[in-house]
DNA sequence: ACTTGGCACTCGAAACCCCGGAGTGCCAGC
DNA sequence: GCTGGCACTCCGGGGTTTCGAGTGCCAAGT
């Protein structure tokens, strides 16, 4: 089929191109792919590529290299995901299971990531909205200042240092914490609000100050407090592909600095625990309109809690980074199940 | 005096040498500054300091551009910090207080440090080694599971799961808490060994068993666990200040991605409280050779708990950075101190 | 209907050369 | 010890040339 052979010409572009970053000719592409025809047949097929916009030229009597839409082709239909190999498995697998706590598996994984795909690896830290309450803890720091610390059952911690009106007398506090701690232990966060809601009713006179002001800022940090925290790694291999940039490093470097845009990028891929490919200007920030996302979500039991993955050129081997993602993926989520 | 004059000229050199980002050459400099001697004066003037190796020709034919030396002197004995203005102090401090939580106050900080110096910022978590138990908390998770919580008094909160051979009733795990609650509460984190040392004797059978593990792994948490944490901002910059680099900004980029490296930047200025200047060469990471470290330790009370600091490039305004880390610091150190 | 060899053409990259100008070092004179 | 003068160096920019990889197209072949 001559369709066939177009897409094989595609496929042979972007490997070349991943692997040599030069632009791509006829000739050299039937040297090193056995493609079974000439360079004039090969060169009719590019210009069809070219036409369908899957190929571009950066100048007459140059090369063809991948657009955006080439590697999404390339992506969709043409490769698929690189297993690791088993040596691979087993590394990762030794390398995350020293982790001591979620800190520290977040840390490890994303460094893995970043190590094993030589590019910028992010990872979020399990949501909070979908886990449950561990433990909460309400401590005394003085008369009116109240320390309250949550801890999720994905090992989270949060922290709030309340400020009350009222003095809190020491049995008050102890009353409450139980209370609390009966009411929403193993609860879903998301439905921590429902369980409190009455207990201020419980109280009165001075009591009920106080108690409204910890019980207002509980919610506040369950609720409000839907801030997702990402950990990232191998900024330093911007540096190696920032060579061959369309646009500088800096635009990059910004927009991995802020949280937000980190956030919106793995959380815009809900698409439950398949990988997920952002090619080029698919991206929505500016800065990032050369570079390609992968990513994939994560479990816990069977629940998706997260997203991690990495943000590389938009010339990057797709079929091992996706390789690479997905198996530090399956591994994280491992170990957030077991140790649960 | 004609040495007088001679360290005005390397005042002139390193002042022109960070505006332009250009050697510069005798003529310019009568020109620019109002030194009331003549150009040959000045390469005269040029030539012993070149000798001292304060300044140095790229090549000959062109201007001279300071040496790590030169800073150095210039540095010591030619700038003195410039203070920030009224404004920028308020602007700070409004910026500041907004924090809600320690990792809140530390991102706030070193974000604005960065955004300040237009330089990379770092910034240690206040030392745990210094501070007091706040409070510890002990959570049965399971029959065999604990959850260890530890509260320091400058917000920060470390936890691990403990996993104990035996099971843990509750009444034994309530009266361990209250036990280890009386021992270490207010007692500075490297006392608390001391204080536990003697908790386990007071168990036996199975339960002493279950308690080793647990007062272990509080040790841990408190001895082994000297690790400081390290915030960074300001990344980006480095793609600006990256253009006229002496190495490429990769080494530079790894260096900051290693929590040691960090640690050991912002760790070997224990010079209590008093500006850090590390210049060039005088760091002794490799990847850092062609930057600088400024760095200041910040006071929580009348103590010094952390450094913070910027990395910029040797050619960086030295005054303006020392000024802008002196006050960012002293800012950190109050509201360190006020929320105690 | 494809494929292929041939051929003229394009155009970027590297090599080369040239020149201007900024800067230097040195020296003799003040 | 300062200064003007002077010869010298050498980087950087601009222009030109050359080289070669690559293309598009066409006519012939299967």
């Amino acid at each position: 089929m001559v369709e066939d052979r177009r897409l094989s010409v595609l496929r042979a572009i972007v490997e070349d191109y991943v692997a040599t970053h030069e632009p791509v000719g006829s000739r050299s592409l039937v040297e090193r792919h056995s493609l079974g025809v000439s360079p004039a047949t090969i060169r009719n097929d590019m210009a069809v590529l070219e036409d369908e916009g899957l190929i571009a030229q950066p100048h007459t009597s140059a090369g063809r290299i991948p657009t955006d839409q080439g590697y999404r082709v390339f992506v969709d239909k043409l490769s698929q995901v690189k297993p690791m190999s088993v040596a691979e498995r087993r590394a990762i697998g030794s390398f995350l299971d020293g982790a001591v706590d979620l800190d520290d598996v977040m840390q490890r994984s994303v460094r893995l990531l970043a190590q094993l795909t030589r590019q910028v690896a992010l990872i979020q830290y399990p949501s909070l909205t979908r886990s449950t309450v561990r433990h909460i803890e309400l401590v005394g720091l003085g008369p009116t200042r109240i320390l309250l610390v949550l801890i999720a059952d994905t090992g989270r911690v949060e922290q709030r240092v309340i400020d009350t009106a009222a003095a809190v007398p020491d049995d008050l506090l102890q009353r409450l914490r139980l209370l609390v701690i009966e009411r929403v232990n193993g609860v879903r966060l998301v439905d921590v609000a429902d369980k409190v809601a009455d207990v201020v009713e419980q109280f009165s006179g001075e009591e009920r100050t106080a108690v409204a002001a910890i019980i207002a800022t509980l919610l506040e940090t369950v609720v409000e407090r839907h801030e997702e925290r990402v950990m990232l790694a191998g900024t330093a291999n911007l540096a190696t592909f920032g060579e061959d940039f369309t646009g500088a490093v800096r635009p990059v470097l910004e927009a991995l600095e802020e949280q937000m845009v980190l956030l919106r990028l793995l959380g815009e891929s809900r698409s439950g625990d398949s990988l997920t490919v952002r090619i080029g200007h698919e991206n929505e920030f500016e800065g990032l309109s050369s570079t390609s996302v992968v990513t994939v979500g994560y479990l816990r039991g069977d629940e998706v809690v997260a997203q991690l993955g990495v943000v590389g050129p938009t010339r990057m081997d797709y079929p091992g980074t996706m390789g690479s993602v997905r198996a530090v993926a399956r591994y994280v989520g491992r170990i957030l199940t077991e140790q649960q």
